[in-house]
DNA sequence: GTGAAAGCGCTAACAC
DNA sequence: GTGTTAGCGCTTTCAC
């Protein structure tokens, strides 16, 4: 890792220039700049007047090393390109402006590695707070970030061991109303594709699924449960292996929107016919879920309140660090379209 | 904008601590963290143990300060919510990591308000580089990161009078091959519906789409044109404006993939037949463009290229401030589906 | 090769 | 109210 960092060319105006040319102290300009209300009024014009002269810009590292905290919240999101991730985002985002801070966000692509890393830039910018959904719910490093006292929050994953607030959604409900579902509809060989068990909407969504199998008396067949990754491409691959069974599946639940897609795209160039041959059901509703063919049942996730109760939390925690540690739990709700009824 | 930002409680432990433990000078163990050849090994030694020992991270927010410019890039694109832009990410992440950058995610949302405001936290945090699709072609406020001497890149889209580096695609080339397309299919009426046209990719892709009207013979009706938000909402309200016209068009181009989901949904739930009633293409083709119905056509962009040449050119701008401001542009390819084709 | 000391730009005591 | 001053934690001359 090379790091060809070198200093600024031209140089920006501190707080002493403006000072200088306003005629008061740095002292001064720092109230005016952060609006604290004892500052003689023309006093406050001529700083202002000489920041705009100047084309002033507060240098925030300077700042935030004095103050020991930034005003910037990291979101650390474990898949940039899964659609359920990034709607997330408007809902911290909203409540971090009304509060004054910043979201910068980071994508740990479900690497442990990659999600270290920016935990560790989080701690080292003195972050003021990280929202994460941790890829592993047992081996993810947030311990630095605790003990440094930064408020944490984790969202749509749990954490096991770890006492920090988080907000997740019915996941086991919701897998277990889709299996029924299919269930109900009369499939008889319905299989599971899950995520990497590690985080635990894959593991609580597979609970659902074998809740819903024994409570309908199903026998449990372990060659219809698939592990895959969360992505397209493994969701295709674990349709392909399942539908290859001796006795192939005839309904699939699939734990997330993009194993999903993985596994219609895999469904329909098979020429393998959805509702009647496969049922197929998904967890997470997109937009594009009605649009596709058939169009698809999915179990509808509120992702906006998921990012909005993260972020609502973390300002909780940040206003008071003793605060006792919460585990907010969202509904879901089965959206019943095509692709599970024959 | 409350700000309660108030102080971390622990306190962390700091290159003196390290330091005092190892009993050396707080220089020498700079120079071990920053791998500097010219230390002794027993000293390194010593160091690298109190670090572990103690659990010292090092402050980047102190470093930055001392070093003035920290090892961070943001990378501000228009909608989070929008698949090509997060496919982007990946491209520029990968650049960043493999020359020690980190790279935090900032979303405009296609506001000139929050791309100015995290602008200014690119500044004030003095980050190494900005990589930027601008949501305006010339009131994207850039300015003070290019007086700043800051490195920018912009990505997707270009800006007008300002001499920076860019990488986007053939927007007009693209945009007249799939109208061409849709022309040689018969199509008579051909509408577009493009984005906001301060934006350098909807004027472009407007004027690809009157160029092969033009190339065609094709009178051009200005009815026939509409103007919307590069969202699936505005992409929606748009065909119905369109499609209730007294002369309605027989086919629709649209200039980004959003909208072009917008289109669809309307159209599919109006019961317009795609593609005997009306001719669809998009720009920009997605994982999903093979799974609807009708498969979409569309016209495909090398995105993760579009974000490794970006990368590329601020790691190259970075290290040579002086180089000359270059444009680069990539080629698109029509993929010819079943929404055009009747 | 190693340490002492200055200083990055800001904020917050504290003195007036 | 306003200014003086110390110091946040690090890196980097500059002596030795």
């Amino acid at each position: 890792m090379p790091s060809a960092h070198r200093p600024r060319e031209r140089s920006l105006s501190t707080i002493y220039d403006v000072a200088r040319l306003a005629n008061v102290s740095p002292a001064t300009v720092s109230r005016v700049l952060n609006d604290r209300s004892d500052v003689n009024p023309e006093m406050a014009r001529r700083v202002r007047a000489s920041v705009e002269m100047l084309g002033y810009r507060p240098n925030s590292v300077a700042r935030n090393l004095r103050r020991r905290v930034a005003s910037v919240w990291a979101l650390i999101i474990s898949d940039i390109e899964n659609p359920h991730f990034t709607a997330l985002v408007r809902g911290v985002e909203d409540v971090a402006s009304s509060n004054g801070y910043s979201v910068v966000l980071c994508n740990s692509d479900e690497e442990l590695g990659k999600e270290r890393s920016y935990i560790d830039v989080a701690l080292a910018e003195r972050m003021a707070g990280v929202v994460i959904s941790p890829s592993s719910d047992r081996d993810s490093a947030i311990g630095p970030l605790l003990d440094a006292g930064v408020p944490v929050v984790t969202i749509d994953r749990r954490l096991r061991n770890s006492p920090v607030n988080s907000v997740v959604v019915t996941n086991k409900k919701g897998a277990q109303e889709a299996t029924r579902h299919l269930l109900d509809g009369g499939y008889r060989r319905v299989a599971c594709i899950t995520g990497p068990t590690r985080t635990t909407t894959a593991s609580q969504r597979l609970a659902g699924y074998r809740a819903a199998l024994s409570e309908a008396g199903v026998e449990h067949d372990p060659s219809l449960v698939a592990v895959a990754d969360y992505k397209e491409a493994g969701g295709a691959e674990a349709t392909r292996t399942l539908l290859a069974l001796p006795e192939p599946p005839d309904a699939l639940f699939v734990a997330n929107s993009l194993m999903t897609m993985g596994a219609l795209g895999w469904l329909t160039e098979a020429g393998v016919s959805i509702p009647d041959q496969v049922g197929l059901v998904g967890f997470d509703d997109l937009p594009w879920a009605r649009l596709v063919h058939p169009r698809l049942t999915a179990v509808a996730q509120p992702t906006y309140d998921l990012g909005r109760t993260a972020a609502q939390m973390l300002v909780e925690r940040a206003s008071d660090p003793g605060s006792p540690v919460r585990g907010v739990t969202l509904p879901t709700r089965l959206v019943v379209r095509d692709s599970s009824l024959r």
